[in-house]
DNA sequence: GAATTAAAAATTATCTATAATTTGGAAGGA
DNA sequence: TCCTTCCAAATTATAGATAATTTTTAATTC
C-alpha cells in the first residue's frame, strides 16, 4: 500500500546520496556533478537539484553557485557541535516522551539495544542505536524536534562511519540499560541527564589515512 | 561588491516567499502554485521548484507530492515546541558565546534593546529582538547551531505576526536586561537560565477572526 | 452516485545561455 | 634549453528556459 506512489525521484535521489555520504563512499568534498546523477538515476538534472537542496539543508552537502555541489567537509568541531545539540535537544524530547512511554515499548528499546550489543558490524550497531533513541523519543509526539534530531543522527552517523570504516569491537551499552532503568521507574529527569551525558561521549579511534600514516578520528557513539 | 554574485534565483525566490509566509501575507494551507510564482518573479518554474525545497526544509511549507506545495499550518502545540526547542538551542549557544563575548558586543546588543522598547510595530520590534538574539549567540561560533535557530526564529516571528497583527504595545524588556547584566558579571549559566526562561515565555492576545468572532492567539514573544 | 471526459497543475525532459575551469601555447627570465 | 607565468581559446558544467508528459482535480453525463 502506498507503495512510492508518494514519493517523488528527487527525493528518492536525495535519500540515495544521503545514505552514500553517511557511509562515506562519498568523500568530504567530493563533487557532485549534478549531469552524472542525473545519468546514472536515469533522469534529468532538473530532480537531482531538487535533491540537492535537500541535502544542503540536512548539512550533508554545501552549494557554491555556479561552481557545484560538493559533499560537506567536517572536523572535530563539528563533532563536538553535533553532541551537544543531540545532548540539548534529546534530553528535551525524552522529557517529554517520559509520560507516554508504555512497557512495550521500553521493552523494544531493550531488544534494541541486546542488538545493538551483539552487531558483528559499525553499521549494523548503528542501526540498532538509532531505533533505541528513535524508540524512546517519537512519543514525545513533537514532530518539528523529531525531525531535526533525525538530521543530527544522519551527522553522527557519518562521523561514526568516517572513523571505524573497520576495527568495530562488540560492546555493552551500560548507558543504555541505565537509561531503561530509569525510565521504568518513572524518573524522567535522571534519565535525560543520562542520555545528555550518553550522547556526549566521544570515542576516538586510528584511522589509516592514504598516505599511510596513521590519525585521530572522533566520533559520537552513544 | 559581491552583489548578489553569490546568490541563485531559488535562493531569491526563497528568501522573498518565506518573508511573505513569516509576515502572514501568505496564510496556513494557501497554495504555492509554481507556475503563478514563476511567472511573477519573470523565471520559469525550475528554480521554483527549489526554493519550495528550501521552504519545507524550514518547516514553512508542506510538499503533497504531485498535488501541488502549500504554507504550512501550525497550531499551539507546535509553538511551545518551537519555544522549548529554542530554550534549548539558545541556552547551549550562550554557554559556548559567553566566553567570547566583549563589551562592544554586549553593548550593541543593549542598544538592540533600547531599539526593541522603542519599537512602534511588531515588526521592528521583532527585528530588533532577532538582533539582540543574534548578537550574543553568534560568538559561539557554532555554525550548525546557530543556522537551527535561525529557522526557530522565522517560525517564532510567523507566530509573533499571526497573534499580534495590529495592537503592539510598547514593553520595556527587562529580561534581555537580566542576560545582559549576568553576562557582564561573567555568570554565563545564570544568563542561559534566563535566556532559557524567557524565551519559553508564551503571550496571548485577543485575534479577530474573518467570521467577526474572537479567539485567543498565542506567540512566542522572547 | 458512479463513470467519463476535460482542464489545470505538477513533474520531468530537452534545449540554450552563461559562467568556471582547464589547456595550450607564447613571452619572459634564469 | 628549461622552467615559470600569463593570457586566450576550448572544454566542461551549472543555471535557467522551454517543451513534453503524467497526474490530479473538476465538470459533465448517464
Amino acid at each position: 500500500m502506498a507503495k512510492e506512489h508518494d514519493d517523488t525521484i528527487a527525493s528518492r535521489i536525495s535519500r540515495v546520496l544521503a545514505d552514500r555520504i553517511i557511509r562515506g563512499e562519498l568523500a568530504p568534498d567530493a563533487r557532485l556533478r549534478q549531469d552524472h546523477i542525473a545519468e546514472e538515476f536515469g533522469t534529468s538534472h532538473v530532480p537531482v537539484r531538487e535533491a540537492f537542496r535537500r541535502l544542503e539543508a540536512q548539512g550533508l552537502a554545501v552549494n557554491l553557485p555556479r561552481r557545484g555541489v560538493r559533499v560537506a567537509s567536517f572536523d572535530l568541531k563539528e563533532v563536538r557541535e553535533v553532541a551537544e545539540m543531540r545532548a540539548a535537544l534529546e534530553g528535551l524530547a525524552l522529557r517529554h516522551a517520559a509520560q507516554h512511554l508504555t512497557p512495550a515499548i521500553l521493552d523494544a528499546a531493550e531488544e534494541a539495544t541486546r542488538e545493538g550489543d551483539a552487531a558483528s558490524d559499525v553499521y549494523a550497531w548503528e542501526e540498532a542505536n538509532r531505533r533505541f533513541h528513535r524508540l524512546i523519543l517519537a512519543p514525545s509526539d513533537m514532530a518539528r524536534l523529531l525531525a531535526a534530531i533525525d538530521d543530527l543522527h544522519a551527522a553522527s552517523a557519518r562521523f561514526l562511519f568516517s572513523a571505524w570504516q573497520s576495527g568495530w569491537e562488540k560492546r555493552t551499552d551500560h548507558d543504555h540499560r541505565a537509561i531503561l532503568a530509569a525510565l521504568r521507574q518513572g524518573r524522567a529527569d535522571e534519565a535525560a541527564a543520562i542520555l545528555q551525558k550518553h550522547v556526549q561521549w566521544i570515542g576516538r579511534a586510528p584511522v589509516r589515512t592514504a598516505s599511510g600514516s596513521t590519525r585521530e578520528a572522533f566520533a559520537i557513539v552513544g
